[in-house]
DNA sequence: GCTTCGAACTTTACTGTTGAAGTCTTCAGA
DNA sequence: TCTGAAGACTTCAACAGTAAAGTTCGAAGC
């Protein structure tokens, strides 16, 4: 039997002539943007999740350094707003946190000023740890997008922040499931 | 207090003002693309998600679904082949499995002539709900590309299979999470 | 100054995924 | 034909996430 060797992944373009004999009306100029965009998110999540790895850190433990590094000096957030920014349930943020205290990477306190508050800092591993993710990332990243010129890149990052922003104009609410890795 | 309203997600550009104010050697250029590129995706995952409920299954099972359709007739694939393609543990399969023959979606049964393997099929409701769903979809990716000329959708279909031949070429293996949608 | 409401976080029970161990079947060699 | 090895799936224990109930503190009304 030839063919059909390991028949795990078909390719993109085998994929997209299986939607054109399934479904009829399919526009396969639509049909391979989106898979294209979707295959490539999750392949670039794989890198990443290799590089946080290799710090001996989660993908969710680095989205959570980023949202700290990304809120600025002095680099102070609540569970709750955490929660929302990677879109996670706050009882989720909180079993997070608490793995994250007992690896050195957040400090938790309460908030002296209002006792209801929980105050989340980064610690210098913490830091530390987000600083090497961001170099790996960015030379991976640029690997990425090594084959494009850079009025290619200023164009495909025009036109995704297009459809980017009809999307957040069709569902304002929520926010919904940030946790990926922007 | 101006300014932080509900301090939940901040907007693209702020966030990539954030990265260049934390970390010095970032093109923002391509960390527009990047970023851009995840949280369309991410976006993309929450309407497919509200578009399967209303179908009552769950973006899980559609993933399921799709596999089936589009390895074509007879519509048949052992627990493992799919777990391959959808990008999960043999283990998360069969767990999968059952609850989607139990909702009546999908067929189980040995495979006669292989006593060893087994081959999931899809039940007439299962094909009706993954019709409905491609239906709601395909309105859905119209939608969000509305903005993009004819040709623009062209370029940009071009450039994203540009970048994820990069990618696959540098990770061949795995093919890694497709839990993806596409 | 009590009381009640609401906000912010945590706890609890449950669901879905993973990794490792286990079962069953096939196939190749003695 | 028996035995051993490999393959395909399942089972089990542990872990991460969600939803809903519970706790604690602060603030507004009477």
């Amino acid at each position: 039997m030839a063919d059909t060797p390991g028949a795990s992944e078909p390719s993109l373009d085998e994929q997209i002539a299986a939607y054109q004999r399934e479904f009829q009306d399919l526009d396969p100029q639509v049909e391979k943007v989106v898979s294209a965009l979707s295959r490539l998110n999750r392949r670039m999540h794989v890198a990443y999740g290799r590089q946080t790895a290799e710090l001996g850190i989660s993908n969710a433990e680095w989205e959570v350094l980023k949202a700290l590094v990304l809120a600025g000096a002095p680099y102070h957030l609540g569970p709750g707003d955490l929660a929302k920014r990677l879109g996670l349930t706050p009882a989720a943020m909180t079993h997070r946190i608490d793995r994250m205290v007992a690896e050195g990477l957040v400090t938790r306190e309460r908030d002296e000023s209002n006792r209801v508050r929980v105050i989340v800092g980064i610690t210098e591993e913490g830091r530390g740890k987000w600083l090497e993710a961001m170099r790996m990332a960015t030379v991976f990243e640029e690997e990425l997008l090594q084959d494009l010129s850079g009025e290619e890149r200023g164009r495909l990052g025009e036109m995704l922040t297009r459809l980017l922003r009809r999307v957040e104009d069709a569902q304002p609410d929520a926010g919904g499931r940030l946790s990926d890795l922007d």
